[in-house]
DNA sequence: CTTCTCACCTACAAGCTTGTAGATAATACA
DNA sequence: TGTATTATCTACAAGCTTGTAGGTGAGAAG
């Protein structure tokens, strides 16, 4: 009954990010997320120091949980046209679903700036640009531009994340919205796409 | 110096925003928004009933000036393709600039779902695909789908809100971002433009 | 000039929130 | 087995937050 000092972080973790996500940004109580783990809290602050250095590692966790989705999405998976549009899906797929986007968007609204997020940023770029580059070298046409793979990355993970967040607005969660999602998802990737092939 | 409802509500709605646009979510406390505006925290409550009653009016507030800038923006300028450009750029710059996608953001997060901001959507995408098939009569092609119109739309809207909060988060203020960020927009119009004239 | 409305104030209450102090007991380690 | 560490608890404090009660006085209306 006696968890790990690491267990016990998750598993606040784990509650606060509940709370945050279906309660909004005033719903990280002490009170509330230790009820929820099942511990007292003064347990969450032994382990955190503060209720700012909970939501502080909760924005670390949030990036970082995203950043390996986003690597592990663009760095498996084929190089073909196809797991573009896939990608695009699971993206956005990830921003609606899991509430990343809310979680994301917390994250902006509380926090100054962090490098961490820019950085998340370059990562995929670079990811994405290498492919292309891959890909262009490999057909035998000229390389695309740099700052073009960094518009690509800066769109579609600018859209992934406003899309979710208004999706939640609009609600009515119906199976006549989510064909409208997909498709949508369907014309962006084209779009991307087609403008990825021209260059 | 005794306002009238009217004025004494624009006056405490004006702090509000103030307070959440530089102070993130939880900054919204009535006290402070009372000495801010000069006056005393009751007051507050009596114009707005309760807490609950000013977030609730903030939100409202919110997205009606969002929908009269956007049709604003759509409604006048003229029909062409530098136009575009400027309302993409302008659509953007006001979701940076004056903190707009942090309020929105914070809307999002805080209520349930609302007509109101599903309006917003149908508005725009109405306005903008009017202009489109007045276009293509003019020029005595094919009219575009609805859903296209539609999607465009919806992109726009979902990038510029998600870059400009993911740029808040980036930060550095730098001239060398501002430039960045021109590059990207003017960039996302001529890609929207390529998808508008081929449709 | 009187009267009524209401914007605004001061004082106060109840509850909740973060945070501290000190004790307990489970686990790791010697 | 004995000891040190520490995850966890209970009890408590201090401050802050929203909200209520009742009063005051400015301006409108007659």
């Amino acid at each position: 009954m006696r968890r790990t000092a690491a267990e016990a972080r998750e598993a606040i973790l784990d509650a606060a990010e509940a709370r945050l996500r279906d309660g909004g940004p005033e719903a990280i109580r002490l009170q509330d997320i230790a009820s929820d783990v099942g511990i007292s809290h003064p347990t969450i602050l032994h382990h955190f120091e503060s209720r700012d250095g909970l939501t502080r590692a909760l924005g670390l966790r949030i990036t970082e949980r995203l950043v390996n989705d986003l690597v592990e999405a663009l760095t498996h998976g084929p190089g073909d046209e196809t797991s573009a549009v896939q990608i695009i899906d699971h993206v956005f797929a990830t921003m609606n679903d899991t509430g990343t986007a809310r979680l994301i968007a917390w994250r902006a609204l509380s926090f100054e700036s962090s490098d961490q997020a820019r950085e998340l940023l370059e990562q995929v770029t670079k990811l994405l640009h290498d492919r292309r580059t891959a890909l262009a070298r490999e057909a035998g046409v000229r390389p695309p531009a740099h700052e073009d793979s960094a518009f690509v990355a800066r769109l579609a993970s600018a859209a992934a994340l406003g899309d979710a967040l208004s999706a939640g607005v609009w609600s009515a969660d119906s199976e006549e919205r989510r064909q409208g999602d997909l498709r949508f998802r369907r014309w962006f990737a084209k779009l991307l796409l087609e403008h990825l092939e021209k260059e």
